[in-house]
DNA sequence: AATTATCCTATAGTTTTAGTAGATTATTAA
DNA sequence: TTAATAATCTACTAAAACTATAGGATAATT
């Protein structure tokens, strides 16, 4: 299951990437829009400028805006910034692989196996989109 | 993340597949052999079953034991019983439909565009999955 | 100086996950 | 018929993750 976090996130993004101009908008404002907790909004948009994907700016006028041209931001990055890993096993997750504790090998694992066709499918999915894709 | 439930439960699945005959196989050498909780596995196989893909037999030489041909087991039904929905989000869930209270508008939503690809692709890969083709 | 809006830390409630405990029932074999 | 074996079932618990909420600190603008 996506995370409320991630879901709130995109919602959020996308609603920056449609107004489409370098003005700040406001957490109230996005909140309100995308029917969001504002409080909760408050605390992804944080983690979303310290990842580089907005800009903020305090005081009145402020807010928060996109850094880059929605175009340039792939879903990998959102996802995983957001979500985590877009594996659904750590053995098989490129930026944030583990190995498993009861496999002796992963070669002959048969969930392995399954979650790396998984995985792959997953990744072209995000990676053919950006937030710009994203756009109705 | 896939839960430990579901990994498990294919683990043992394919453990049973690769035994390749219709003899009871024990709780207990499942658990040994896929280094699994014993008791924790006991309540996976116990969904399984209830859910048609195991049979059981109590008592001295009891177990559990593949009622299909895992050619015939596929991944998709697998993943429903022990994940639940393959969507990441329930407005694009085939089995597990539900509406957020969130959106308004679920064409307009760009979550629900970006999960719709997700969900697809990940589809495709468990539909062409059967049991018989993660056994190595 | 007053206002506005982000920034930051802490915390609390709820749900899910992962695992345990113990009694019960069915089957087999002696 | 009895004892041993092994699945079945119910209930419970500990820990982790998720979803927020509270309240004030900080910075920028007017």
């Amino acid at each position: 299951m996506l995370s409320k976090k991630t879901k709130y996130g995109l919602k959020a993004l996308t609603y920056l990437a449609s107004i489409d101009s370098k003005t700040p908008v406001q957490i109230a404002e996005i909140a309100k829009h995308e029917n969001i907790s504002q409080k909760f909004l408050e605390s992804i948009l944080l983690t979303l400028r310290r990842n580089g994907f907005l800009g903020s700016k305090k005081g009145k006028g402020g807010g928060y805006y996109l850094i880059k041209d929605p175009k340039d931001i792939p879903m990998t990055s959102v996802m995983r910034v957001l979500e985590g890993p877009i594996a659904m096993v750590p053995c098989v997750s490129l930026n944030f692989y583990e190995k498993c504790d009861d496999c002796p090998d992963e070669n002959k694992c048969s969930v392995n196996k399954l979650m790396l066709q998984v995985r792959d499918s997953a990744l072209e999915v995000y990676r053919n989109n950006t937030l710009a894709d994203l756009i109705s």
